[in-house]
RNA sequence: UCCUGCUUAGCUCAGUUGGUUAGAGCAUCUGACUGUUAAUCAGAGGGUCGUAGGUUCAAGUCCUACAGCAGGAGCCA
């Protein structure tokens, strides 16, 4: 029976008063052949375990070594010591696993590093960082769903295989059940995926959103949440081969509804978050500030991870237009001090992501909403304004993160979305089940994409995206 | 993919202008101690200096290539 036994984050909320409990978790440390800081992962608090001098064999205190298992029957007495407000007075230990101290790679006292861990990713849960982060991870996702069940969104599976490539974002992973060594060939000796298990060439998806359209077309609401794969060689610390991907979809949605939208549940996440795991949140906002400390004066944050949490419920984000934003970089100190690596060249041109953050992080010090982007940067399906330069594109750009969200409303007018996909090149025949939509009963409606591990980047504090996915993918790395 | 930097003990790092047997802290092991809080104290073991070449009387140190990692850029979420 393994039921009876209390996690330490309900147990530390319990008055001491002699009762007998039964916890079980991992050694963090072992001071004194004495105290006992038990961890079992619902809070980065130990339980201190007090073990009586003599009370048990040397055999078996020789074994509790960091990270070994144990399960602990003991009484919670108020604590004699300082650190701590109880101690489990241990009567009996059971050791569940044992951990050889000379290989466990993981000694806390070292200190060790954020790219050390990331090499034995399979244990570094058991760091507080890592523990607060995954907590962390939990509770966003978990509020995800809320915010959008709350609004009576449907939340819908889109496929994870895709048999289209027109979706025209960033290189694709290929999946085939084709021998590599034999592939059969058509007569022009390409490879025949007519051959192939689904009778035509396939890739992972890049985006669930065509297919969210056709749910939103029906439901009203509907969003999806989940893996999304990009074959781009990126090695940065915001972009990851294996992603998670949150992608609403809304009938009845124009550019402003979807901004008002997209800025409502950025705010209710991040508060969830702070509601549900504020413990964790100031430890990692404490381990951003001690890293911070290493750094040259200019190139800290000017707020706290708290504080700017604080910061983003309590204000508005910025909301300008591409129009506006060149304008602003053309004008500013900046600029005229030629201090931009890329020139600010005019309306047209693409935003660097220097520009980007010199408008977030320098001018407005606050997420910026960007809109209504030039139709030649942005993709085939967003809506055509009527100045017929412009589309009703919105891009959401966060402090030392970047763009964490990319939206649109969509193009329903069937004549206008065939002739931009013409001149863009986009297979129309291929997307005949997209372009259905706007046959039968087309309606004005909008969405959004956000990642979901630069959001959990942006509540946690953590400089690298590989530091918060528990399996990162990258270019050459598809360790665990 | 491009640019820059890094790679020395299990971890985090020193290592001078190229010059004896490559160091420290922590971890580990052994012992001591016992109300500790990253416990403490004493002792011990632990290294093909990323890999392969090259220069030199002599290379951890200089040069070349490659690999891995990190940061920045591009692409994007």
């Amino acid at each position: 029976m393994f039921n009876k036994r209390i996690r330490i984050k309900e147990l530390l909320a319990q008055a001491p008063t002699g009762q007998e409990v039964v916890v079980m978790g991992w050694v963090r440390s072992f001071r004194n052949n004495q105290f006992i800081a038990l961890n079992d992962g619902s809070t980065n608090n130990n339980l201190q375990v007090v073990v009586t001098l003599g009370s048990q064999d040397d055999d078996l205190i020789k074994r509790i070594t960091n990270s070994a298992s144990l399960k602990i029957t003991g009484t919670l007495v108020p604590s004699l010591g300082k650190g701590q407000k109880m101690d489990l007075n241990a009567s009996m230990i059971e050791i569940l696993g044992d951990s050889d101290a000379e290989k466990y790679p993981i000694q806390l006292k070292n200190r060790p590093s954020l790219e050390f861990l990331r090499e034995v990713a399979h244990l570094r849960f058991r760091t507080n960082t890592f523990g607060s982060v995954f907590r962390v991870r939990h509770a966003l996702a978990f509020a995800v769903h809320k915010f959008f069940n709350d609004k009576g969104f449907v939340y819908m599976h889109t496929p994870i295989i895709t048999g289209s490539d027109a979706e025209g974002a960033g290189e694709l992973f290929k999946v085939t059940a084709l021998p590599f060594d034999n592939t059969p060939r058509n007569d022009k000796d390409e490879v025949d995926f007519t051959k192939d298990f689904f009778g035509k060439a396939t890739n992972l998806t890049v985006s669930g959103q065509l297919e969210g359209e056709l749910g939103a077309t029906a439901f009203g609401d509907i969003y999806t949440f989940g893996p999304t794969f990009r074959a781009e060689n990126s090695n940065t610390t915001r972009h990851l081969a294996e992603f998670w991907m949150i992608e609403p979809e809304m009938a009845f949605y124009d550019l402003e509804d979807n901004m008002n939208l997209a800025e409502e549940f950025i705010r209710y996440i991040i508060k969830y978050a702070i509601d549900n795991n504020r413990e964790d949140l100031e430890f990692l906002a404490q381990r951003l500030a001690d890293e911070e400390k290493q750094l040259p004066q200019d190139k800290r944050s000017e707020m706290g991870l708290m504080e700017k949490l604080g910061f983003v419920l309590n204000n508005n984000f910025e909301r300008i237009t591409y129009t506006e934003a060149i304008d602003i970089l053309r004008e500013s100190n900046h600029n005229k001090k030629k201090k931009f690596q890329y020139p600010i060249t005019g309306w047209g041109m693409d935003l660097q992501s220097e520009h980007e953050r010199w408008l977030v992080e320098k001018h407005f010090k606050k997420p910026v909403i960007l809109s209504n982007y030039p139709k030649e940067i942005k993709a085939f399906y967003m809506r055509q304004n009527d100045d017929e330069k412009t589309v009703a594109a919105m891009d959401i750009l966060a402090p030392g993160i970047g763009e964490i969200v990319g939206g649109s409303q969509r193009e329903e007018r069937l004549d206008k979305l065939e002739a931009r996909m013409k001149e863009m090149h986009v297979p129309s025949e291929e997307l005949w089940w997209y372009l259905d939509t706007r046959r039968f009963g087309t309606v004005p409606h909008a969405g959004f994409g956000l990642g979901f591990e630069r959001m959990v980047q942006f509540v946690t504090g953590m400089t690298n995206i590989r530091d918060v996915i528990a399996f990162p993918r990258t270019p050459g790395s598809a360790e665990f």
